[in-house]
DNA sequence: GTTGACATTTGCCATTTGGCAAATTATAAT
DNA sequence: ATTATAATTTGCCAAATGGCAAATGTCAAC
């Protein structure tokens, strides 16, 4: 019924009056119709990502800003941070190699991973 | 008809291989259908918001490095970064690269990296 | 009051998303 | 080979998104 649990669209309506803009110039500066910035406002819609990332710079929010009162994206970007979720493991990474593998990018890391498993997978196959 | 112009799902699927997972193990961990993920993968829908952050950690990407990937988040928005505290300017490993190495004896990591300087020294060598 | 110009809301609809279950396609194992 | 089992794809569907146009509200000048 009543979606209640609407911080979003509180915000979004007081930020757009404090600008200030109307629904109808909001709708043209970010090329989103009025009526579902109004719904969105009054918490009947949800925003896509899509939707967010049209209003954020006319409502002058950060995206990032509006990705993470959306909930889109968790308040704090993780750093190295580990998780539950998966079994953690007891072994850990020698400093050195981590170091060193830290000074690559993304990919390139991945990539060596991708190289080790390739290379186990082939190391098995031969003591069969 | 075909949605061609997919990088997002190559990617995806990339990187679920590289780790590796299959669809129906993402699924389990992210907890979205298979089938959805696969036709992710294959360009046949373009996965929300949500859909993005419940598959990030189970691939190893930081949410924001797989918003911007689908187009969501600018290129390069400093996170929640800016901010005071450290503003973490250069490279961190990768969760899941971490994890997968933690996994191996020491001696397999530090091979690994010597691998890696290796192919980096011929790497440097042919493009001389 | 009435009129007119804006602003917001509502009705209706096409499109998209995402899940479930059945069908199909690999992948082993005997 | 023929099963058995796991993995991927497809068919179908409910729910949500978002736009357009018509309806309703609001407020000023007359």
């Amino acid at each position: 019924m009543d979606y209640a649990n609407n911080d979003l669209g509180k915000i979004l309506k007081q930020q757009r009056i404090t600008v200030p803009l109307t629904l109808q110039e909001l709708a043209a500066e970010s090329s989103v119709s009025s009526s579902h910035l109004g719904r969105i406002e009054r918490g009947e819609r949800f925003p896509s990502a899509r939707i967010l990332r049209k209003i954020a710079k006319p409502l002058g929010f950060d995206e990032d800003e509006l990705f993470t009162l959306a909930g889109f994206l968790s308040p704090q970007t993780p750093g190295v941070a580990e998780e539950s979720g998966t079994r953690y493991n007891s072994r850990q990474i020698d400093p050195y190699v981590a170091r060193m593998l830290a000074e690559e990018p993304p990919e390139v890391q991945r990539s060596v991973i991708g190289i080790l498993s390739l290379l186990k997978s082939i190391a098995k196959g031969m003591s069969k």
